[in-house]
DNA sequence: TCGTAATAGAACATTGTGTCTAATATTTCA
DNA sequence: TGAAATATTAGACACAATGTTCTATTACGA
């Protein structure tokens, strides 16, 4: 591939990363994201049809990043890598859930989350229809997401491993394991 | 209150519900509104500051109704009234959930059922820490979601209490209750 | 019925989007 | 290396939607 696209692309995802930090996704122009990477308007949309492909771009490498890591790790191996990368990018996700108006960023890391769930329902040895497994991966996601949330809203203090052992418990064993 | 008052608003908020059926919330303008209320557009304005302001009246109302009717019944409380409110404006509910651009609206729902459940928590007994309550809200309100999500998904056939019935087990007693 | 308040309608400035052009720069590969 | 292919640029543009402002008209409540 060309080194002027790879660098181009990188530089616009980059700026947008950048941006959804400092101000939240839906306040970010296309304006702004050009500006701060340095990059022709025309040169933009040769690239992405819109700032929403554009954010699925990345979306899809952190997709992509889950469902390799989920294939070592036999059951929720996507919920410590998910905490990981949430962790490493503390401020970006803070962000994310802070503002109300980017809801639809977190919509999409939970259908991400969803369909890796619904793999493991297979893992996890589920009986019921096919209606049934959905809702049980829809389940996972809703918790999983419900944590994840919860734990950036308190700065992200607790250990990744106690956050995803809460996960687990919630999800198999339900509010009773929470006290 | 002025009759004017009552009727603009009536028709407002009628006109964004049915166009959010149609097309979904961010598709709908102002201009879709105002045209479908057959209202002026310096009228929209004196009323509400823009079309989020609207959609907010709105959602008041079903948290006024769904935090009166938890009143009533002791725990989970909001769980019937809100099935009963989504079956009762299904197509609406259904545009809801299968438009992703209109997330926002969706978690403005959550975030109104993490505040009732924030309420239950207390009802349930729960000795943890203030973060711990809330956690154990956030997940409430995040099982519901999703069990709500699915069931949309699936039509809205099964039945009320069914729903009701599933959510609880999920909630209390985790995934093993599901199959 | 009278004064007050709400409304209609239209014009307006503003902001952001996505497209297009012709000139320029960079990369690839023969 | 040199030529062809491709990517980038700046700026202008048409367009759509927002939110404001003005004036004349109309409906309301007391």
């Amino acid at each position: 591939m060309d080194r002027r696209v790879q660098r181009t692309r990188a530089l616009l995802q980059e700026a947008l990363l950048a941006l959804m930090t400092e101000k939240g996704y839906e306040e970010t122009t296309v304006q702004d994201i050009i500006d701060r990477a340095n990059v022709g308007r025309a040169t933009f949309y040769a690239h992405f049809a819109d700032k929403e492909t554009l954010l699925t771009s990345r979306l899809e490498d952190l997709r992509n990043m889950l469902a390799e890591r989920q294939r070592q790790s036999p059951t929720l191996g996507f919920s410590l890598p998910m905490l990981e990368h949430a962790h490493s990018h503390l401020r970006l996700y803070q962000a994310i859930v802070g503002h109300e108006r980017g809801a639809f960023v977190l919509r999409r890391i939970h259908r991400t989350i969803a369909d890796l769930a619904l793999r493991d329902v297979q893992a996890l040895g589920f009986k019921g229809t096919v209606e049934e497994r959905h809702l049980a991966a829809e389940y996972m996601a809703g918790a999983f997401m419900a944590v994840l949330t919860w734990w950036l809203d308190h700065g992200g203090k607790l250990a990744l491993g106690e956050v995803d052992t809460i996960f687990r418990r919630l999800i198999l064993k339900g509010l009773k394991e929470l006290t």
